[in-house]
DNA sequence: TAAGATAGAAAGTGCCCGCTTTCTATCTTG
DNA sequence: CAAGATAGAAAGCGGGCACTTTCTATCTTA
């Protein structure tokens, strides 16, 4: 398996082959040495790709970063469908703990990385806010499907269900750093009581 | 004004002065330009100091963003304490704009570059905690003294806040990468009203 | 006030980065 | 199957980076 002999393969399919390593090794490499640690030979060496093919598909890093985005961006919503949420069938508890575990995750943390550079690199910005963007169309979409309600009125929900992802997507970065326990498992507990109380409402 | 005349200062001064110049230049290269923008060579011009003096003060870039992520604390501590914020006396309303305020300064995006860079960086990680932890001790702090409450009682309290601080902190972030002006109107508004239902049961 | 210590400026130094160049291997198409 | 196109490897290149060296100016202290 270490030098596969040489298959016949279409030049799409070895494209294809490369860029899917590329995009991998990208978003590991964000959750585990950060947007500055993401240097070209970082994620070839994981590819286990040389640099020339790296540049034949992308022609700058950032767009490299950009496809990334939207690799993620699209994960995060194929997460959102997989989960099949129904808030009214499911209750809330399944919601908070789908939430924090997304947030906690490499992907996730990849996720972040770029918003992070996004905020600060313009071109950066004005390319991957589209596919970063994705993570909160998700949760809008999974309001409107899982509560049943138009567009419109599924707003209000909306905003209490992205404030809860907001926070553990705030809580992920601290938990790292200087995590507080006590403090993250009395959080579960009080933001799933919070959903009932607040969202009760909303579902009558 | 421009050169000012010799004046004579301590060796202490002037070494407190060109810290101070360091470490105010750092916290806005962080905030402007990034953790990666945050080149010696970028605080050094911004502050109007050489390279030479910077590295006699601080042996390391490390050390200068350890240094910032110091003042950083300590300047949340005092916007709170400046604050005197008494939920009970002053409403939710005031803690929320306060809390969205700062979490939306330039200050606070600095705090956010090094957290996130901590995340991946295990030395900068173990330096700079302490001092990152002064936000979050800020509120615990400031839970127990405004609800008047010990330090074990206050913690539901102090979930909540925490928990509506995460949120505003994740929340600057999309502002600035694809803001959605209609969600954060409503989300300042439901935040408010949330407190006082979630944070009325706990001050009886 | 002389001698040593500290602060600061300016010009290096070596390294790693994104990216290019060059060349070979594999695939497509007439 | 020949000829051109595409994919990929390997080595090289300029530039910016953190940091050093060297030298001068200012302060401290005996």
């Amino acid at each position: 398996m270490r030098t596969e002999p040489p298959t016949r393969r279409t030049q799409a399919a070895r494209r294809e082959a490369t860029c899917a390593k590329v995009l991998g090794a990208t978003i590991e490499c964000l959750a585990e040495l950060g947007y500055f640690g993401t240097s070209i030979a970082a994620i070839c060496e994981r590819a286990g790709v040389s640099q020339g093919a790296l540049f034949r598909h992308y022609p700058t890093r950032r767009d490299v970063i950009v496809a990334a985005a939207e690799a993620i961006g699209r994960h995060h919503l194929e997460s959102f469908a997989a989960a099949d949420l129904d808030l009214r069938r499911d209750g809330y508890r399944r919601f908070v703990e789908l939430i924090r575990g997304i947030c906690r995750s490499p992907t996730h943390a990849a996720w972040r990385e770029i918003m992070i550079a996004a905020r600060t690199d313009d071109g950066l910005r004005e390319a991957a806010s589209a596919g970063l963007g994705r993570f909160e169309a998700a949760i809008l979409e999974l309001c409107a499907r899982s509560l049943g309600l138009g567009e419109a009125a599924a707003q209000p929900a909306a905003v209490i269900l992205l404030s809860v992802m907001h926070m553990f997507d705030s809580e992920a970065v601290t938990v790292v750093v200087y995590g507080n326990a006590a403090i993250e498992a009395r959080r579960i507990e009080w933001a799933t009581g919070m959903l009932e109380r607040e969202l009760g409402v909303l579902g009558n």
